[in-house]
DNA sequence: TCCTTTATGCTCAACTTGAGCATAAGTGGG
DNA sequence: CCCACTTATGCTCAAGTTGAGCATAAAGGA
């Protein structure tokens, strides 16, 4: 092997074990969903599926999906790595956990273990006013601890989005880390300072599924994956709520459509949907667009 | 740990080697560069700085930055994880390595080892004619290699864009993945089958480097990473160089002035640049400014 | 019938982007 | 000194994109 100072055989003893830790995500309606193992109490949003990794794979893509599909019985849809951390086990060998981010719809028999992912993160859901309350409590509480710093409060501002900076969904990690750095996350061991802070997970799970939230949410905007999410036939509004269940905000109906309809991502399958208010016309996915331009963007309009 | 099928304490003798893989880039003018190691013959570029992970950092951030700056001896500025690959060594346990890309300036006593990186990537250099020729010409061998089947044709045109379909200069790790399915990529034991093929590397450094070199041209239109790059003062073409330089494709150059002066990134240093015709004010690089806004776009006019 | 709810079509102003025109200010050669 | 050549820099214009709102349609229930 090329490299400068490459171990000597003796170095394989002190390697890690590798883990693998799935963000495994739907949409339930407006509800954004992760699978959650282990709750306790029943109904929390605890931790992460995770297990050790196979040798036997083609690639680390493969073991996953095909782990993840024997645990769950869903077929997944898109999967993608989302970064290895390394723990250091008290000065000894290093874990290392590589993450991945898969999507799946749930299907008309729900799995035990979907939780709501905002039970994590309350100041990320901004559709509604207490989540965009939860996340004013906390950048209040985040600037006395700035305290006269200025370019910490000013980092502060830009990622909670206050006096006229826009708010970036996709800024979910950075944020969390912000709030982590000034002591306003609930981990396992000390309670929570503050109520909008958010339920503790197992180990370093939180900050794992907050780097899949991230993703999800930057990927969505120039990438069609929400249909991963959704049934074979849905309306416009189902497309528009899954997506802001994601983003975490609301968007323009109208300009929702039009950005759809322009796109020709979907096409009507001739039925209506049945339901409160005027029917809506239903749509199914067009599949082969996504060859045809091996990228389409959904985009979000405010 | 939670998590449904846990291994056992036997299952760690199974368990991988870590090594750590580094995508060191850097400009040298309008060149772009990364630093390669092993080479031979000499001058070519053959294969990523890579060596084992070792106990004893903070992150593995941490540690891949005291690495590459033992080694080089340069500062690093932006670092990021690229991705984790596992190979299967023959069924038996697999070797993880975990890449990086990291960004620096050539000083002015530049190292041996630093290498234009479209050597390997002659079809991604679409500033000049002979890269587009490349592209064209791995586009047609590409579709003789479809044949008569519809989706693979229309994902090749879309990745390597005739016919009016954009070029996506980020899209370097798909188009290296289709040329590769293809048959069209010289690798260490079969040669190139055309002479646009670029050169070959060290196991699978070239996919590493693919990876970093999309990541990095994506990275460049919506976060200033590109002044990690430059020297402390710079003109606007210098500038406007490295930038296309990493994008692989020319930008009007009005357009681009326009651009950075709108978002305020830069300011002038009072002095002018000497040099071959008019002189070109000097501007540096306002670090401030990324706290205020925690993200900033370069974007790229065409 | 009227009210509530959701669907859907259309317009407009503000802003962004791609492209080009024109002029300025250096260098080196006749 | 004037000219060709090179790079710098200011400005305009047409198209396209985006945010926001007006207006109307079609269902169900009180």
């Amino acid at each position: 092997m090329p490299g400068s100072d490459k171990g000597s055989d003796t170095t394989v003893e002190r390697m890690p074990a590798a883990e693998l830790v799935a963000v495994l995500a739907a949409v339930d309606g407006a509800n954004p969903v992760v699978l959650s193992v282990d709750s306790e109490p029943p109904s929390a949003l605890r931790a992460l599926p995770s297990g050790p990794m196979e040798p036997g794979h083609r690639s680390l893509q493969a073991g996953v999906r095909s782990w993840v599909e024997r645990q769950t019985r869903h077929p997944l849809g898109h999967i993608e790595q989302l970064y290895t951390f390394a723990d250091r086990g008290e000065g000894g060998p290093r874990a290392v956990s590589i993450s991945y981010l898969a999507l799946t719809r749930i299907g008309t028999t729900p799995l035990p273990g979907w939780r709501g992912w905002y039970a994590a993160f309350p100041w990320e859901d901004h559709r509604s006013a207490t989540g965009r309350a939860a996340s004013e409590v906390l950048l209040d509480a985040l600037e006395r601890w700035c305290g006269p710093v200025r370019a910490r409060r000013q980092r502060a501002r830009a990622l909670f989005g206050r006096d006229g900076v826009p708010w970036h969904p996709e800024w979910v990690l950075q944020r969390y880390e912000l709030l982590f750095e000034a002591g306003l996350i609930a981990e396992a061991g000390h309670p929570a300072p503050l109520a909008e802070t958010g339920t503790a997970m197992w180990h370093d799970h939180r900050r794992i599924l907050a780097t899949g939230i991230a993703r999800l949410r930057a990927k969505i905007q120039y990438h069609p994956v929400v249909f991963e999410m959704l049934p074979d036939s849905f309306t416009l509004l189902h497309l528009q709520q899954s997506v802001e269940a994601i983003a975490g905000r609301l968007v323009h109906k109208q300009n929702f459509r039009r950005l759809i309809a322009a796109q020709e991502l979907v096409e009507e399958t001739g039925q209506m949907s049945a339901g409160t208010g005027r029917p809506a016309r239903l749509y199914r996915f067009r599949g082969d667009v996504m060859r045809d331009r091996a990228v389409v963007g959904t985009k979000l309009p405010r």
